[in-house]
DNA sequence: TATAATAAAGGTCAAAGAAAGTCAAAGTCA
DNA sequence: TGACTTTGACTTTCTTTGACCTTTATTATA
C-alpha cells in the first residue's frame, strides 16, 4: 500500500470521537519515516476544504498542524461538499470522498460503487479538461439523488 | 499459444474463489516477457464489459489494474442487453431500457433513478456523437456493478 | 529590558520516480 | 487480404524526495 494511503489512514484514526486533531508534522514524518513535505502532500490532497476538512497551521517553537472536520447532519454535508465542489473533479478526489462518505455511512457500499462506476476515468474517455467537468456534473447530480 | 491467450488464461486463474483482482501490468508484462502495452491489449480484447468484466485502474506509485468479475449465469437478461447493445445509446433508449428493467424488477427505483441521472442528457453536456457513446459506456458499466 | 541570535517548527516548489495509458506501425497467420 | 497481435516510443497521472524558505519561540547579550 502507498505510504501516502497509510498516512491518510493514520490521520483519520485520529478523529475518533473528535472533530478537531493536532499533529507535528515532524513526528509524524519520523514515524512514517518520510520526509516532512511528505505530510504536506497528504494533507494537500486528501483534507482540502472541498473534502469537508479546514486545516490550520503555527510554525516555530511547539508549532503543529490541526485539522478539523466539517461535522454537519447528512444533507448539510452533502449540500456542503456539493457547494465547495468546483465545476471539475478527478478520480482521485471523488475517491477520497467517497471513502469519506462510507466512513460516515452517508451512503451504501452499493451507491459508492455506482458513483464509481459512472465516473471512473475508464468508463469517462475524454480529454481530460472536459473529463473532469463531466465527472463533476454526473457526481453532483447522482449525490443529489441519493440525498 | 499466443502470448495473449497465456496471459488472459493467467489473469481469469486469478479469479480463483474471489470476483475481483488486482494486478500490476509492468510485475505481469515481465512475467511474460513482454511490453506492459501488451497487457492493456489483453484487458482491452478479452475483459470487456460485454465479456462480463469491469475494470479500473490507477496510476503513478503503488498504481494497479483492478478487474471485477461479474456472475453472468445469474442474469442472463442483463447480459444480453449489454452484449447486444452497440457502443452508443440514446437517454431515450435508456429510458426504455429502465422502465422494462423496472417492470421485471431487475433493478430498485433507486438504482434506476442512479442509472437515469448518471446517463440523463442534462449531465452529460457532449456532442450528441460522443455523448451517446460515453452514454453507453456509463450505462453498460453501471448495469454491471448492479448485478 | 530591549534586541539580536539561534533553534524549532511548518511551507513551497520543482525534480525525480513509479506506475499505467495511448496510439500507430510492424508483424503474423488463416 | 484482412483481422488480430506484438512492439515501442511517447504521454499522463500520481507519489516521493530534497533543497531552500518563512514564521514563531526561546535564549543569550548589550
Amino acid at each position: 500500500m502507498r505510504m501516502s494511503d497509510l498516512i491518510e489512514e493514520f490521520i483519520k484514526d485520529l478523529f475518533d470521537d473528535t472533530e478537531d486533531i493536532e499533529i507535528q508534522r515532524n513526528d509524524l514524518a519520523e514515524h512514517f519515516n518520510c520526509v516532512p513535505s511528505q505530510i504536506n502532500y497528504v494533507i494537500a490532497t486528501r483534507f482540502k476544504p472541498s473534502q469537508g476538512y479546514y486545516v490550520e497551521s503555527k510554525r516555530g517553537g511547539g508549532g503543529c498542524i490541526k485539522i478539523k472536520k466539517v461535522n454537519l447532519d447528512k444533507s448539510d454535508y452533502f449540500m456542503h461538499i456539493i457547494n465547495n465542489m468546483q465545476n471539475e473533479i478527478t478520480s482521485n478526489e471523488v475517491d477520497i470522498l467517497l471513502s469519506d462518505f462510507l466512513t460516515y455511512n452517508l451512503i451504501t457500499e452499493k451507491e459508492a460503487k455506482l458513483l464509481k462506476v459512472a465516473t471512473s476515468d475508464n468508463v469517462l474517455t475524454l480529454n481530460k479538461d472536459i473529463k473532469d467537468k463531466i465527472r463533476a456534473k454526473i457526481f453532483k447530480n447522482m449525490l443529489l439523488n441519493i440525498i
